[in-house]
DNA sequence: TTCGTATTTTACCATATGGTTAAATACAAA
DNA sequence: TTTGTATTTAACCATATGGTAAAATACGAA
């Protein structure tokens, strides 16, 4: 039955929030500052009931939050959830490519003579991991 | 009507594909090597169609990739739709987060004498930035 | 108070999603 | 060829999603 935490819960939300093209866009065009309902509508081609309930899509995400100064109501980017959603991802591309190492190793394991492998092994998999981030593994 | 070029198209699924907890929950039992259907819907309390179709999802996301041995068809993942889902977040946290440095700045300059808040802003707008990610900027 | 503007709410519609059971398919082994 | 096991397909159901048009709400200004 999945475990279903609190946080499990919010992941939900905030992967479904970005699986959509429009609320991607309203999120990057959120990350240059606030923007009213009016201001975000304005470059899609959809009606403001329809910015409306993606903008409650993201707010039940946590994604965004809103101001009220007269009949404006503002929305803000909160990129926590974003972080949260990196988190995840991270985690398992992380294993992931644990194993890609390994099996490179192993690989190579079948291979070589056996006497050293072992050794081999052992300093083969430093580094490997988290090619593609921006600083080294931790 | 938004772009929905070919990678909008792949966000979306792969956002998708992230959106369920049963899913989320194959993807990590996967990130530590192959297995099979059977042995992906053990943990689950659910029915084989079930685990098809998720499946399914994940494989139209490009996150799995299925082999054939005997009347096994035993699954593996492909990270490299995680990583992009993880680029697209980063680009526009990244730019929320400078963001939020100006903004820092801007209050700052608001309540101390005007001669030498430019100078300061531009020494501060350094480092602010990706606090919480491994490795340093750009 | 009345008008205009910004936004949300209320039906409503079509399609997608996540699940089920039962039947079909694919293959190995007896 | 029959049997057993692994998996998918088909048909169905309930609910969610993304959209609409039209009405309701909230507020500032005249």
């Amino acid at each position: 039955m999945i475990q279903h935490t609190n946080t499990s819960r919010r992941l939900d939300l905030t992967f479904a929030a970005l699986s959509d093209p429009t609320r991607r866009a309203i999120l990057a065009r959120l990350a240059r500052g606030e923007k009213t309902v009016s201001e975000l509508a304005a470059p899609f081609n959809v009606t403001m009931p329809a910015i409306t309930k993606h903008l409650k899509v993201m707010e039940r995400a946590g994604l965004v939050e809103r101001g009220q100064t007269a009949q404006w109501r503002p929305c803000r980017l909160k990129p926590k959830p974003l972080g949260e959603a990196v988190d995840w991802i991270d985690r398992y591309r992380e294993i992931w490519e644990t194993n890609f190492a390994r099996l490179d190793t192993l690989l190579e394991e079948l291979q070589a003579p056996a006497q050293n492998a072992a050794a081999r092994s052992r300093k083969k998999a430093k580094g490997k991991v988290r090619k593609k981030q921006k600083g080294g593994g931790s």
